[in-house]
DNA sequence: GTTGAGCCTCACGTAACGTCAGGGCCGATG
DNA sequence: CATCGGCCCTGACGTTACGTGAGGCTCAAC
């Protein structure tokens, strides 16, 4: 008994070649060969296989699967609570994006017979839409998204444009504030992070500090949002974002 | 106006290299070069790398995302889909790999205590264990899982022993339909794998097509499953598993 | 006994970058 | 005004994780 590649290549789903390739760097060594020199892999072997594709569908080089497998200390718990906290985190990236796409389905769709056109019009290049896909790709937050959708559109042409001017103060104070060098975990900083967040909350959601934190992050990130804060100062958009966790941790949590 | 290959690369967290290689490949070429031959990407150029970066995040190589992102009879609204079937999907998979874990750990932490010494005595390499985990990878059902778990916990030692042998007649009447040259989706392969999911419901839990067409798949991919049902008969496995889809097939949905 | 499927070992090819090397741009600073 | 540090440029070779044959052995089956 034992299998040979071809059983196990299809077993397992990978090309022969990718076994070789295992075998050469030492990362899966068959146990045991044939007189003949072929390859016999053990049920062990192939267990082994599926951790190193466990891993490798999770990102890591093969070297770094290596080392993982490697570890002696490593139990089979310890080795389950890794992967849990792994898959986890990449499950709620994907839920987040899932979610996120959804509602932009949603916008774009809703968005067409509504104000599409005037929104433009009013906001010259700033369109809120986008700004929503990316906004909800973050914080994926159906619950507070939901909220957001349902407040925005209610909302007029008056109000939108307070809306708009409101979050204009909220910049220019930052601009103030950064470009009078102080720093982002000041007092004034942080007491414009909270406004911002009030504005927020008063607008569109609810937005806890966590919330806030994964804003202030996208607005780095994403230059549809740092777009619109460079122009005011260089270097803006970081600062905003670093006041906006001073806040936050300020806040308690 | 526009940003510099520095600005981009920090912005969408890739490298400056990368972005250099993405207009190596003519894949994002900058709208724009300062006369110092300094590359500016434009708004526009970023929500494109947005989206290769996207589609590369999914697993799509360079040129395919090229030509996804060329096609000109894909608005935005396609993508939106075409993004969502690909995101859920990936999704759905990453859960069940979750909830597979989180049963194992369960299993691996309750199974220490209860009974694992026994299982092995009666099985002797056959550990159910190990099949649940692998089990709940592919259908994820924590609803099923759960019912299974607790049925599981409830049996006796002959209860095993009954359970086992009912089992190993259902292998006994797939390998003499095998061997005999019956085809996978004829009336007695059918009737084997529909006798196989009600033997599962009967004992576990209510095994739906869905779920069993998932068992199948996992029979031929898992060589704990494959290592017992390949030495009754070369090619056992793929058979049981045509045999399970052709059932569910016949079954309706 | 030969034939076809499967296995072997080189060995070069490829995709998507990483990583220097050698050399311009440019705003601040002495 | 020189120069210094930071950012940018273009080659060009290195790396990872295999893909893709070439040329030849093995083995169950007809």
């Amino acid at each position: 008994m034992g299998f040979s590649v071809g059983q196990v290549s299809r077993m397992a789903g990978v090309t022969v070649r990718t076994l070789h390739h295992y075998d050469e760097i030492g990362l899966l060594t068959p146990g045991d060969r044939t007189r003949a020199g072929y390859r016999r892999y053990s049920a062990a072997d192939v267990e082994r296989l599926q951790h190193v594709l466990f891993y490798r569908e999770l990102g890591f080089a093969l070297d770094e699967i290596a080392a993982i497998l490697a570890d002696p200390g490593a139990d089979r718990m310890s080795h389950l609570r890794r992967q849990h906290a792994l898959l986890s985190g990449r499950a709620d990236r994907l839920l987040a994006m899932v979610a996120a796409v959804e509602t932009a389905m949603e916008a774009h769709m809703t968005g067409i017979e509504l104000t599409a056109q005037e929104r433009l019009e009013v906001f010259g290049g700033f369109r809120p839409e986008d700004h929503e896909q990316e906004a909800a790709e973050r914080w994926g937050g159906t619950e507070a998204y939901a909220q957001s959708q349902r407040r925005m559109a209610k909302m007029t042409k008056d109000d939108w444009e307070r809306f708009k001017q409101e979050a204009a103060q909220t910049v220019e104070g930052f601009t103030a504030a950064f470009t009078a060098g102080e720093p982002a975990d000041g007092q004034r900083a942080m007491d414009l992070a909270e406004e911002h967040r009030a504005h927020i909350t008063r607008w569109c959601y609810d937005c806890t500090y966590e919330i806030h934190r994964g804003l202030g992050d996208m607005y780095v990130a994403d230059p549809r949002f740092s777009g619109n804060y460079e122009p005011h100062a260089e270097g803006l958009t970081p600062y905003i974002r670093d006041a906006i966790h001073a806040n936050a941790a300020r806040a308690g949590e």
